[in-house]
RNA sequence: GGAGAGGUGGCAGAGUGGUCGAAUGUACCUGACUCGAAAUCAGGCGUACUGCAAGGUACCGUGGGUUCGAAUCCCACCCUCUCCGCCA
């Protein structure tokens, strides 16, 4: 959520900065809004006032008339005068209670602004390349894609995936799945141990509020699943990590002196695809469920850009660990999401399809989401007032499009798979799959 | 699923209609004393909105209601704990 001070003070400003990322906002419909609100809250808060200090005298009148003083006139007088306010003081706030959640929903749609540094566009296509690691493999047969790899290894099964669920969901067995819990082990192992991250697990199902605070929603819902239950209330499955570790800090006021806090979680991801259709059908790039390892930081104000880069070289060891060849990408402020103020996607590379593709992506939300969860910081030492905390997250990585990413690089001639080195001591010394 | 108890400030814990945004203790911050610390003493110490300020308003699990006035009474819901049942 934007600061709301900055959008009633500045509008222009917020209003420019979202015109980069092609976001349109009404200032005139806000403004009449805004105007309307505070006439309505001010008269309102009067007229609480007015009857507040006309109660109390009504309170001390009433501790007289206990001791036996005669005061019944003045107090018939006051009452009367207090209940002359009601009709307008409950028109007041039944006018109050509509337009406050106006104005909260009309902020609340507003995505962020791009920071300065993120380069302009419209689209995918005014995304800068920062830099490439590694060089793409050269086979001297043609490499297969990692359906046919791994279809003929037995390992991946889409049929049966689809007969179980629908499309859009795999069958692991064997070898290949051993692989891919070796990946997410390696990958945590990695972020524990050598990055300080701390592993969290956290639930899959999570109420709207925790969905509000990372920004899914009020407006992507149809991104989701959703859980209704009996009694009327929903849940709904996490398309991210990033939605449950980082609600860990709603509305908590934390010690600025406790930040940064850095959680490592590894869970599945459950995404709908609405709209996606026809787009990646072959294979395991776009899955309705898949695993991910997912990084979260919450840092102060003051940390959060270094944390970034930070962040985004955390993912990037996953893949030069792997020896994986990857190009690092900034977003430009027309392809980033809602809640982002800046965003470094990490692409691998995939032989099959003879190009780069999005494996992780890095973000800093700034105080974004922080202020739609009310999670804050103190500087216990300053004796200074609670102020919105800074939060970030990135894939680091996920694991559905790792282990496709492993077996087209790793893949020989005979269709087998090498195992990479770092993955090894989790496949009991595995060197090839299939061999 | 059945029965019961309870949700108040960082924590503990009072408060059952009226100067209650809330006693007290503790933690924490500032100052005094001290070479320093402990102990002691004095002061401060929730969040948000609003106002130049003084101040005003809201918040005692959440949402409604009763009342001139609600932490306190009524209704619904949520959550926690205990016991029983069921169960990975």
């Amino acid at each position: 959520m934007l600061d709301i001070q900055l959008l009633r003070n500045q509008p222009e400003l917020v209003a420019a900065g979202l015109a980069r990322r092609g976001a349109v906002i009404d200032l005139t419909a806000f403004e009449a809004l805004e105007a309307q609100r505070k006439a309505v809250q001010t008269q309102t808060q009067d007229l609480q006032a007015k009857r507040n200090t006309l109660s109390k005298q009504i309170g001390m009148l009433k501790g007289k008339e206990a001791k036996g003083e005669e005061v019944a006139a003045v107090m018939a007088q006051l009452m009367s005068e207090v209940a002359g306010l009601g009709d307008a003081l409950k028109a007041n706030e039944d006018q109050l209670a509509v337009l406050l959640p106006e104005v909260d929903a009309f902020v609340a749609r507003i995505p962020n602004l791009p920071h300065d540094s993120v380069p302009g566009g419209r689209d995918e296509s005014g995304n800068v390349e920062i830099l490439r690691w590694g060089t793409p493999p050269v086979f001297d047969f043609s490499p297969k894609d990692h359906v046919d790899l791994g279809e003929a290894l037995g390992g991946l099964d889409f049929e049966c995936g689809g007969k179980i669920a629908g499309s859009r969901f795999t069958v692991m067995k064997g070898q290949m799945s051993r692989l891919h819990r070796a990946l997410a082990q390696f990958m945590l192992d990695v972020h524990t141990a050598e990055h300080g991250y701390t592993e969290v697990s956290v639930p899959y199902l999570v109420n709207p509020d925790s969905m509000f605070g990372t920004g899914q929603l009020p407006k992507f819902e149809e991104d989701l699943f959703r859980i209704e239950r009996a009694d009327g209330s929903r849940l709904y499955l996490i398309p991210t990590a990033e939605v449950p570790v980082t609600n860990i800090v709603r509305g908590e006021i934390l010690d600025a002196s406790a930040l940064p806090l850095k959680f490592v979680c590894h869970t599945p991801c459950f995404r709908s695809e609405a709209g996606s259709y026809g787009k990646d059908t072959r294979g395991m790039i776009r899955q309705h469920q898949f695993d991910k390892v997912e990084l979260v930081q919450i840092v102060t104000p003051e940390q959060s850009w270094d944390a970034l880069e930070a962040l985004t070289g955390h993912a990037e060891t996953i893949l030069r660990k792997l020896n994986l060849p990857y190009r690092k990408m900034a977003l430009c402020a027309g392809d980033m999401g809602f809640s982002a103020a800046k965003t470094y996607d990490l692409e691998v590379w995939l032989p099959a399809q003879n190009t780069y593709r999005e494996i992780s992506s890095c973000s800093n939300f700034e105080a974004f989401q922080a202020r739609r969860m009310q999670a804050r910081c103190r500087d216990v030492k300053g004796g200074g007032k609670p102020r919105p905390l800074h939060t970030l997250n990135g894939s680091g990585l996920a694991v559905g499009r790792t282990l496709v990413a492993v077996l087209e690089n790793y893949q020989r001639a005979d269709g087998s798979i090498v195992v990479p080195a770092a993955l090894r001591p989790y496949m009991g010394g595995l060197e090839i799959i299939g061999g």
